[in-house]
DNA sequence: CGGTGGGACGATAGCGTCCCACCGGTGCTCTATT
């Protein structure tokens, strides 16, 4: 049995820290005494000590799942830093003899990072069979309610994982989860929703004031958007529902107020979207205009506004994506545009285009390629292959469909509230009402553009070989962003 | 659902109008060609 003294040791030598925030030690007490944990923190409040301190504890090595390689470059950067030697992170770059020899020796690394995909490899998973990991933690962990169903089915084998390590003690990570994600999270993972400790804060920013500014149409809402960019300061951030717009919008803001501004969506070249963000972080860049591609990572203390160009996919979204505003505390702003009709666009967006049974069943027993299945091909293969028959499948794609559908609604009432916003949305994430606040929401105050007491934008960096506009010519004159979309 | 691009058509020489089909987000890994 590890002490608490044992734990504050470790905190001061080896983090250099005099005590823990909010979370961390309950937390981490959970996880060194065997039990399964979830933790909601916000951004910002040192999720990554929850994993690192105790792997300094433990007898054998911690697994982390990351949903991105930028992610994980990210934490092995950070530990690298602190003088950790024993960090890996498994990707589809690490290849041939390396890899052999990294799986090999998978033992020594006290830090192993992958992505679920390569977890549910054959080979790595027999390396990890080996290693009898202490601890797998989940970080991001909303990503297997969020994404698991139909966009990364391999996040449902996590469920399996656990098994096959016997049943690991298993830490799950987020900032943001309704209680019904939080459920599924917990369930998808082959938990037992009773034994797992929830270790959970308030998801409340009330230095982030929530409006909806409702418009006629696309005009009136182009309008809107260039008087928002030109009164809000700045840094900020505009989300859009596709790429073209994010790109065309951000030329069109670039001519019309001046500032530095650059698309970011998924369609860009990797070395692209690396420059952008990082320009972003430097003050270099005043504003982004982006898909939901843009965020995860993106830990910029002082953006100022996130305006939401069309409808999120859903409230838990929505949460994520403005609670990247104000980080240091400051008066902050996310003002949702919306016009009549826009709800199309993400509907169109969450359906999936489901076979019929026959055509399912045909692929199962061979006689069809997978190709028949259109776009989303390979994941219905995926459930074929995990042994589902075409009627499980299609039940299950049909209720995904209204849950999806649901949620959307949800995102919809937000639109149409009468009343307090935040409280709206705080009882969505299972909390009692925040006592009112000042600045809260349009609906108390409908006049907020004249009295918020917004701090001033930073001055945007201009160091030698740094000019954002010569990186903007070149940007549009290679029309990368053009062509990509 | 709504925006957009292409083609047909009409009325008359360079262009407007209408209709229809199509598209729209998020990332990992592996494999076969340039």
């Amino acid at each position: 049995m590890i002490k608490t003294d044992q734990i504050y040791q470790v905190l001061h030598q080896r983090f250099g820290y005099q005590d823990f925030r909010d979370g961390q030690l309950e937390t981490i007490t959970a996880l060194l005494s065997g039990h399964d944990t979830l933790t909601i923190l916000p951004t910002g409040a040192g999720k990554s000590l929850l994993y690192q301190l105790p792997a300094y504890l433990l007898p054998s090595g911690v697994v982390i799942v990351s949903p991105l390689i930028s992610l994980m470059q990210d934490q092995v950067d950070r530990l690298r830093q602190q003088g950790e030697r024993r960090v890996i992170m498994l990707t589809g770059q690490l290849q041939g003899r390396d890899r052999r020899e990294v799986l090999n020796s998978l033992d020594q690394y006290r830090f192993i990072f992958a992505s679920p995909e390569m977890l549910t490899n054959s080979q790595v998973l027999q390396a990890l069979r080996r290693v009898r990991p202490s601890l797998l933690v989940v970080d991001e962990a909303h990503c297997i309610s969020q994404w698991g169903p139909d966009f990364r089915p391999e996040y449902l084998l996590l469920k399996q994982l656990r098994v096959q390590l016997s049943g690991v003690v298993t830490l799950m990570l987020t900032a943001t989860a309704t209680p019904q994600v939080r459920q599924d999270i917990i369930k998808k993972l082959g938990l037992d929703f009773d034994h797992v400790r929830q270790v959970i804060r308030s998801v409340n920013r009330p230095n982030i004031f929530l409006a909806v500014n409702r418009v006629e149409d696309a005009d009136a809402k182009q309008a809107e958007l260039v008087h928002l960019v030109k009164t809000l300061p700045g840094p900020g951030i505009i989300y859009f529902a596709s790429r073209k717009l994010a790109t065309q919008q951000a030329i069109m803001l670039a001519q019309e107020t001046g500032l530095a501004v650059a698309p970011y969506h998924a369609g860009m070249a990797a070395l692209e979207r690396f420059n952008i963000q990082q320009q972003f972080m430097a003050n270099q860049l005043q504003l982004i205009c982006a898909t939901s591609a843009f965020g995860m990572g993106v830990d910029k203390t002082d953006l100022r506004y996130i305006i939401h160009y069309h409808l999120p996919a859903n409230l838990a979204s929505y949460m994520q994506e403005i609670g990247r505003a104000g980080r240091d505390g400051q008066q902050s702003v996310a003002v949702l545009l919306y016009a009549p009709g826009d709800e199309g666009l993400q509907s169109q967006l969450t359906t999936i285009d489901l076979p019929s049974e026959a055509l399912l069943t045909q692929v199962q027993q061979g006689k069809l390629q997978p190709a028949v299945l259109g776009e989303q091909k390979e994941l219905f293969a995926f459930y074929l292959k995990q042994g589902y028959s075409p009627r499980q499948i299609l039940r299950a794609f049909h209720h995904r469909q209204h849950q999806l559908a649901f949620n959307l609604q949800k995102m919809l009432d937000y639109v149409g509230l009468d009343r307090c916003r935040r409280s709206y949305l705080l009882n969505y994430f299972g909390e009692e009402a925040a006592p009112g606040q000042d600045a809260c929401c349009d609906l108390d105050q409908p006049d907020w553009e004249r009295h918020l007491p917004m701090p001033a934008s930073p001055a945007p960096a201009k160091g030698p070989g740094l000019d954002w506009q010569a990186r903007l010519r070149e940007l549009l004159n290679v029309k990368s962003w053009l062509d990509k979309g």
